[in-house]
RNA sequence: GGCUGGGUGGCAGAAUGGUCAUGCAGCGGUUUGCAAAACCGUGUACGCCGGUUCGAUCCCGACCCCAGCCUCCA
C-alpha cells in the first residue's frame, strides 16, 4: 500500500487515484530567468523520482511540469540585458533542459508555458468575476478577494487575522485586504503584454498554474507539488482561485519537497548562497548529483556540501563495482530485496531506505559472484532494475568507473602492459613505480585473477 | 508576534518502545608480491530535564537550540 504525506491534511494517507490506475500529477517548475540551482534541482528530481516510482507500480501517470515565462524578474533581466524577450526565456529553458538531462530526469508529458495559456487564464479570471471573487483595484489591476473564500488558509494552516498581524504583509490602498493578490497586472511601458477585458497586461504569478493545471489535467487532479517555499502564498492562492472558479476540489494530494541547505540555511537565489546545477556538474557527474539529491528523504532538509557530493560519488562507485564484470540476466525469484525496496518506497518515497536495499543487493552480488555466478547475475539484474526506478545505475559500469580526464584509456592500457611485464619478471620496483605514476593521475589499478582492471579515483 | 518542521555515532542520513539501518571515512582480520576491490568483524549515536513504562533515542510535559514560512523563491 502506497502512502503519501499530504501537506493539506498534514498526514500520510493511502494513495488512491481518482481514476483507478491513472494518476494526474502537476509539478511546479521554474521561472526561467537564470540558471537552475541545486535547490531547484532537488524539487525537480524529487518529482521525477515520484513519477518513476508510480510508473514502476503500474500507474498510468500523466506528468505535467510548467514553465513560468512571464514574471517581473524575467522582465527586469530582459530589460537589463536589452535582449529580445522570447530569446532570453528560451535560452534559459534550453539550459534547464540540458541540466535536467544530465541529472537523468525524464521529460514531463506536457510542459506548458504561461504565455501559451493566456486565453485560459483570462477565461479563469472572468469566471472569478462572475462568482464575485475578483475585483478591479484602485490602480486598475485585478485582485482576488481572499475574504470571499471561506477556506482561505487551509493549506498553509493560517488564520487570516493572525497572518495580518505579522506586519510583513504589504498593505496597499489598491486592495481591499492586504492578503488579496494580483490576478491581472496592467502593463507599463516596455513590458510584454496581452489583451484582456481589463486592459493590456499580464497574469499574476498564481493564476497561471491554476489555468495550466486545470487546462492540462482537469479541474481536480491527484497530485500537485513543488518546493516547500510554494506552500504559501503560491499554492494557497492556487487553491483559492481554482476552487472558487470550479466549485470543485483542486487537488487531492499536495506534496512539498524540503529545502536544500548550505551551512544549515536554505539555499536560495536571494540569499546568494546557492550553487547552480552547472557548478556541481563541473566537478561531479549528473548521476552523482542525482544520487546526492535522493540520499535524503524528499521532505527533510538536505545539507549541500562538497563532502556530501564526494560521499555520494564513493557510494555510487561501490554500487557500480558490484555491477562490474557481470552480465545482468533474468530477475531472481524468491528474493526479499524487491519487497523491502517497495516497502521503503511505499512509505512516502523513503529513498534513503531504498538505497540501503540497493546496498544489500550489491553485497549479495559480491558474495555470490565466485560461488554462484548465475544467481549473482540475477541479482545484478535486480540491482539495475531497482536502481532504474530511482533513475540510477543505468550506465555501463565502465562508463562510470573509467571516466578519465587527461589520460587516455590507450595510454593506461599501455602502462598496464608494461607493468604486467615487470610483474612477470618479479620486478616489483618497476611495477610499483608505474602504479604510483597512474595513481598520481587519478587512476587506481586492481590486479585480479591474472588480469588488471583500472578505474578512476 | 502567528504558524511549520527539526535536533541521531567523525560526516551524510533512515527506522524504531526492548536484537542490525545504510553509506562514506576509521580500525582489526581474510585475500594480495605489495596494493586495490571484495568479504568477515568492529563503534558507550540518539539536545537538556522530568514523567509514563518491567524497559524510551522512539510516548507525554517543560526547557534550550536550529531551520523555515508569514515578502520574490523549488
Amino acid at each position: 500500500m502506497l502512502q503519501i504525506y499530504n501537506s493539506l491534511t498534514k498526514q500520510k494517507e493511502e494513495f488512491k487515484p481518482i481514476t483507478p490506475g491513472k494518476v494526474t500529477l502537476y509539478a511546479c517548475g521554474v521561472t526561467t530567468y537564470d540558471f537552475c540551482h541545486m535547490g531547484n534541482a532537488r524539487t525537480l528530481i524529487a518529482f521525477d523520482m515520484v513519477v518513476r516510482y508510480l510508473r514502476y507500480r503500474g500507474f498510468d501517470v500523466k506528468y505535467v511540469r510548467n514553465i513560468t515565462d512571464v514574471d517581473d524578474k524575467i522582465i527586469k533581466r530582459v530589460n537589463e540585458n536589452r535582449e529580445e524577450y522570447y530569446a532570453f526565456v528560451q535560452r534559459y529553458i534550453d539550459i534547464m533542459h540540458e541540466d535536467l538531462k544530465e541529472l537523468g530526469a525524464i521529460m514531463p508529458d506536457e510542459e506548458p508555458r504561461a504565455t501559451q495559456f493566456m486565453p485560459q487564464i483570462i477565461y479563469l479570471i472572468q469566471r472569478l468575476f462572475e462568482k464575485g471573487y475578483a475585483y478591479v483595484g484602485g490602480n486598475g489591476d485585478v485582485f482576488y478577494d481572499v475574504r470571499h473564500f471561506k477556506n482561505y488558509g487551509k493549506l498553509s494552516c493560517c488564520d487570516l487575522d493572525k497572518m495580518r498581524s505579522g506586519a510583513r504583509v504589504e498593505t496597499s490602498e489598491n486592495k481591499k485586504d492586504p492578503l488579496d493578490f494580483v490576478l491581472w497586472k496592467l502593463a507599463k511601458p516596455n513590458e510584454p503584454s496581452w489583451e484582456s477585458p481589463w486592459g493590456k497586461g499580464r497574469p499574476g504569478w498564481h493564476i497561471e498554474c491554476s489555468a495550466m493545471s486545470m487546462g492540462t489535467l482537469g479541474e481536480t487532479i491527484d497530485i500537485h507539488g513543488g518546493g516547500a517555499d510554494l506552500l504559501f502564498p503560491h499554492h494557497e492562492n492556487e487553491i483559492a482561485q481554482s476552487e472558487s472558479a470550479s466549485s470543485k476540489p483542486f487537488v487531492k494530494t499536495w506534496m512539498h519537497a524540503g529545502y536544500l541547505q548550505t551551512n544549515k540555511t536554505k539555499m536560495s537565489k536571494s540569499s546568494d548562497n546557492f550553487f547552480t546545477i552547472r557548478d556541481v556538474l563541473a566537478y561531479f557527474s549528473g548521476e552523482v548529483a542525482r544520487y546526492f539529491l535522493l540520499s535524503g528523504h524528499y521532505r527533510s532538509p538536505l545539507n549541500y556540501s562538497e563532502d556530501a557530493l564526494k560521499q555520494a560519488d564513493q557510494s555510487l562507485e561501490s554500487l557500480y563495482i558490484a555491477l562490474r564484470d557481470i552480465t545482468p540476466t533474468f530477475m531472481p525469484s524468491n528474493t526479499v530485496f524487491e519487497k523491502y525496496f517497495m516497502e521503503a518506497m511505499n512509505d512516502d518515497f523513503n529513498t534513503p531506505q531504498a538505497f540501503s536495499v540497493l546496498f544489500d543487493i550489491a553485497h549479495e552480488i559480491n558474495r555470490l559472484r565466485d560461488a554462484d555466478m548465475k544467481t549473482a547475475q540475477a541479482h545484478a539484474a535486480l540491482l539495475k532494475r531497482l536502481g532504474g526506478v530511482l533513475g540510477l545505475l543505468q550506465q555501463e559500469p565502465s562508463a562510470f568507473l573509467q571516466k578519465t580526464e587527461g589520460v587516455s584509456a590507450g595510454d593506461i592500457d599501455k602502462l598496464i602492459q608494461e607493468r604486467n611485464q615487470a610483474r612477470a619478471q618479479k620486478d616489483w620496483a618497476t611495477a610499483d613505480k608505474i602504479r604510483d605514476q597512474l595513481s598520481t593521475q587519478g587512476i587506481v589499478l586492481e590486479d585480479k585473477d591474472g588480469h588488471t582492471v583500472w578505474r578512476k579515483k
